[in-house]
DNA sequence: TTCATAAGAGACGCAAGCGTTCCGTACGGA
DNA sequence: TCCGTACGGAACGCTTGCGTCTCTTATGAA
């Protein structure tokens, strides 16, 4: 937020004025701001055409009301889809998805998705773009690395399943939840070297 | 709410009227049930009166502001700290633990919870009510769980870490936070079957 | 039965945010 | 350079919830 704070006042030199996209990035990158600090409920119209430095006119002349607003931010900002990666063994690619999930995690728009947790049950619109752009894409590369690996022998095939590859990035989540951020590359570590790769050995039960 | 509704009704009738200990249980009704339906943030005095049929004053009387009563709600609802399960396998040791945690999740309670969780990093107050009461004496009964496994010989000994016994926890509320309730009991078996047990094999690397 | 206590109900002034409206003016394409 | 567009800013009336206060009366211990 502080780095975002440096631009702003630069354009704050009265008499200059943003229009468009511009304009429209200022308000997404306060909209973040505001539920990454106070969250989705105490998020207010007005604050954020104060911290874009703006008026709610601008604000309503674009969207309707604030669940659009926070939906159309959260469509802008979200991580785009990744390719799988392919790195040559399961540990690395594991490595490198839970790697993706734990920068975008550390991120403003990490705390943001974090903020809209607890209104998951009552607000359909945040967890749908979130189910489309988080979840979803990250359960499939996930899903195609196991299967990757079960080809290479490197995973027993009866554990492609979707709640193998949910595990790695619940506990991601789960650490999240508990110890707050940031998540470390060594908690990321420890949880594909202690819970994810055991549960794949192909080399049990001869 | 609506199995709360009808003794709630019954007492209505005009002129009845409940002190110290009834009256604060249905208050603590009340704002588990508004925490479960409409969230922290909009949780208000007013209506949390006005569902356990009684009068603001009386919750100021108590408590002097919202965030004290709504720890001191969950003080006194959250699952008292149980004694960690011993059926003789690991396997029916976890199913045990899990199974309870899907009966508080499923509960009143899990939903309230739930809402508290986007005010996770915000408010320590609550973060701290549900880790003492829920997080730590439940992660304490898995590593235990694990521990006696160990000795039985069901679970190789380097599998008895903090992480592993998070990870069912972590995948039930995963679950929980993708798919929203109820979690079933065939999910809670999928995840004992499918993910823990496979990473507890001691068979493994022989 | 008496009586101090506290419940239930409502009114209070206050503050914040809503969504709308207005107006002067900077912006940027013609 | 000109001019329509839309931005920035402020004010509007309205609603909701806050926290306090008052008043009547049910309650339960003495």
């Amino acid at each position: 937020m502080d780095l975002e704070a440096a631009p702003e006042n630069a354009s704050l030199c009265p008499g200059t004025r943003r229009r468009g996209d511009v304009l429209e990035q200022a308000i997404f990158d306060a909209v973040l701001d505001q539920l990454g600090t106070v969250g989705y409920d105490a998020l207010t119209m007005e604050r954020v055409a104060a911290d874009a430095r703006t008026g709610k006119a601008s604000l309503y002349r674009r969207w309707p009301c604030k669940e659009e607003l926070v939906v159309d931010a959260l469509n802008h900002r979200l991580p785009a889809l990744d390719d799988p990666p392919d790195t040559g063994t399961v540990r690395g690619d594991v490595l490198e998805l839970l790697g993706r999930m734990r920068r975008t995690i550390n991120s403003p728009t990490g705390c943001a998705i974090q903020s809209l947790m607890g209104s998951v049950q009552r607000d359909r619109g945040f967890i749908r773009a979130v189910h489309a752009r988080v979840i979803e894409p990250r359960k499939r590369m996930m899903m195609e690395v196991l299967r990757r690996g079960a080809e290479r022998g490197e995973v027993r095939p009866e554990a492609v399943t979707m709640l193998v590859a949910e595990s790695g990035p619940a506990l991601v989540v789960h650490r999240f939840l508990v110890d707050g951020p940031p998540i470390t590359r060594r908690t990321v570590e420890a949880i594909v070297d202690q819970v994810v790769l055991p549960m794949l050995r192909p080399d049990a039960r001869p």
